[in-house]
DNA sequence: ATATAGATCTCGTCA
DNA sequence: TGACGAGGTCTATAT
């Protein structure tokens, strides 16, 4: 397709805010939050009616390059060659296309929004709906609520006077899970004046070095899976026995 | 367009190993690491060669559904919709089409690869070029390696014996930060048998509560912006001794 | 606007 | 293959 062609296409459907879909050989500079550079090759480049570009390669799940929504946008011809030029405050990308192979542009009009559930939201509501899947003497008083103490994924007590602080991951508990949950375990401390604090980590597993940590620090893991999951596959279960 | 002939080309598309736009209307239920599921609307679906399936709202940055590399995809007609049915191990997607505006396919030719800095190993990288950017006396041994002690940005000592870790953020360092050089360094102590180790944060800013945690556990902050960036705005810069 | 933490995070690297 | 950490992360939420 003639890029001049290609050009006022382009102009026409930014200005009628349609999504535009680019297959193209080209080029692709960035210079904001880092510099980037690839040399010419074939690419999909989508330019959506919020502002938000996207250059995709021909595999790959995310964009070798973009810009967020709000970005101003102005195609132009220069050099023999049809530049797409992108700013925003703090960030800049050209597009320069050296071939066009095929442009579509349509108005598209879609006011739903995704429903998803089994996140690590979810969970903590579980958890917090079914105490005893932490401990016989768990009570939950609070959930997922920004508390002085923090952000705290499920807070309680055990009945004795001693507070309880769940941490939910939804997959592999890592060594980051655990320094999140000493984190807000001394915080709380600190903040109540308490000596003694419980801390859980609810999760399906629990990597080797964490698992570490967590008994170097007197924590406690509670193997739970999130809901609304595909079952573990047993290989993959860990024993936490095993570390103890 | 037709459903049917929709499919066939689709068929076809995915045999010859193009990539594929589809401008249609569809609903999209996912099940698998979550459940999800969005009624319909007009979307733009995407199939890659490596059987990457994006589907992309008419804004956002991020698709609202996707499938990774290597899904397995088979598009059929079912109860008078084109149903593209995405699966792989431990996980399903269904994009129910019930209308198609335009589905181009083509193939694309993309051997380039993205260079970029700027990054945090760009960072981690100039401060071991210029030790005296953290002190007068920081003598680095080692920058982002893998070591006995667990993945450390930058490592050395003050030459008076003393260790030093530098834990580099591109942004403003959060608690996030702080918790991480906490577990490093208390890593390098328990292995190494030493008492005391410098924690050095070396990042163009840092967050309040960061701070905080920062003077809590006699670490240190050294204002550094990493390489290539544009220059920070002078109203975001933060002081840090306002905290101690 | 900043801070904080999750995400169907994705992606690379290294043991 | 799992573990670990970065990312031009993005996104939502709370202050």
């Amino acid at each position: 397709m003639d890029l001049t062609e290609a050009n006022e296409l382009i102009i026409n459907s930014l200005k009628k805010n349609y999504i535009i879909t680019i297959f193209c050989s080209c080029s692709v500079e960035y210079t904001g939050r880092a510099k980037s550079y690839i040399a010419r090759g074939d690419r999909l480049i989508i330019i959506k009616h919020d502002g938000t570009v996207l250059v995709h390669k021909p595999d790959g799940r995310s964009p070798v390059n973009w810009m967020p929504s709000k970005t101003f946008i102005s195609p132009i011809i220069e050099d023999e060659m049809l530049t797409i030029k992108c700013s925003n405050s703090g960030e800049a990308m050209n597009a320069k296309i050296f071939e066009v192979y095929n442009i579509t542009a349509a108005p598209l009009l879609d006011i739903e929004q995704l429903r998803i559930n089994g996140t690590e939201s979810d969970m903590s509501n579980m958890i917090y709906a079914n105490p005893t899947l932490i401990s016989e003497d768990f009570v939950p008083s609070s959930r997922e609520e920004q508390t002085k103490y923090g952000f705290l994924d499920v807070f309680g007590h055990n009945g004795k006077g001693e507070l309880v602080i769940v941490e939910c991951k939804r997959y592999t508990a890592s060594l980051d899970a655990v320094t999140q949950l000493r984190r807000y375990v001394e915080r709380v401390k600190k903040t109540r004046g308490v000596k003694k604090v419980i801390g859980v980590i609810a999760a399906p597993n629990i990597s080797n070095n964490a698992a570490k940590m967590l008994n170097d620090w007197g924590f406690t893991y509670k193997s739970i899976n999130p809901p609304d999951r595909f079952p573990e596959k047993e290989k993959s279960q860990r024993k936490i026995k095993e570390f103890y």
